[in-house]
DNA sequence: TTGTATTAAATGTATATACATACAAATGTA
DNA sequence: TACATTTGTATGTATATACATTTAATACAA
């Protein structure tokens, strides 16, 4: 549906401003939707991003500020989330012998069977979010990943 | 730049999972900037989208809910937007004659001039912020309102 | 080695999102 | 008309973002 219809605004000044305006309704679109999907398992979106990061991590531990560089958006704040999810019992969190300043977070048993158990239904999820055929997803891809410079 | 580079992830399960992330990824990015841009007028990103819904009123007034429906983030919160908006002189809110529930909002001339400040600069903003050719924002608009169905 | 600078994480505060609830005004129906 | 329902807005609370500050540990230079 065309954006302009969406948020009854009649047009815009060119096609940059309606792009960056585009960007952040579908932005909105899409957590809105995650949300909805998240809330039963008890997660954020932001959270189940940081499980996703600690289970990219194969085992190794990670630190905070890792976490954070790898983190959607980079204003987040990790120790907080971290914080969130150890309470859940779903992260360790434990002083890092090398450095006392770090502290290193490793994802628990069961915060893994936690992502296991939500893998099938986000990825049809993801597929049904996104009315694209392959080749324009893949498009879209390319596209954002060249606007950001 | 490739979003596996930004974020340092290996590779995503499909490319509809991988635009999931970049949507949410360069909204982030489209946000830091425009925040960056409007601190110093004392304007959340948030706040200076409502200023623009109340502008393209021409002088009608608009309802709180009305608002709501327009903004980027369905749910976000029109009322105390609109509050802080005020607090700032930029709107005036009056109880709507007609039905004494609703709220109606116009923009003040402060408001006005405001956004006639920022007019130029923000145009200027939005082509350097998207590192596209006419044709590329043009079908990246494109593929964003087919995207959501 | 001592003092300074830097770094990692935590914490404090303001703003915003997400959602539930409250309350008054309007609407609809018996 | 009386009463229940719906609607518009405001408000309360939890989570997250944006950013400044604090604190402890480490690195580095005089």
């Amino acid at each position: 549906m065309r954006l302009e219809d969406e948020i009854q605004q009649k047009e815009f000044k060119d096609d940059y401003s309606k792009a960056i305006v585009n960007i952040l309704f579908t932005q909105s679109y899409i957590v809105t939707k995650q949300n909805n999907f998240l809330k039963p398992y008890g997660l954020s979106p932001e959270q189940y991003n940081v499980l996703r990061i600690l289970r990219g991590q194969n085992g190794n531990p990670i630190t905070v500020s890792s976490i954070q560089d790898r983190m959607l958006n980079k204003m987040s704040n990790a120790s907080r989330l971290v914080e969130k999810l150890k309470q859940k019992g779903l992260v360790l969190r434990e002083e890092c012998p090398a450095d006392r300043r770090q502290v290193d977070i490793m994802i628990t048993e069961k915060g893994l069977q936690l992502l296991n158990q939500l893998q099938e239904e986000i990825l049809n999820q993801n597929n049904n979010l996104i009315q694209l055929n392959q080749q324009e997803v893949s498009q879209l891809n390319f596209l954002l990943d060249k606007l950001r410079g």
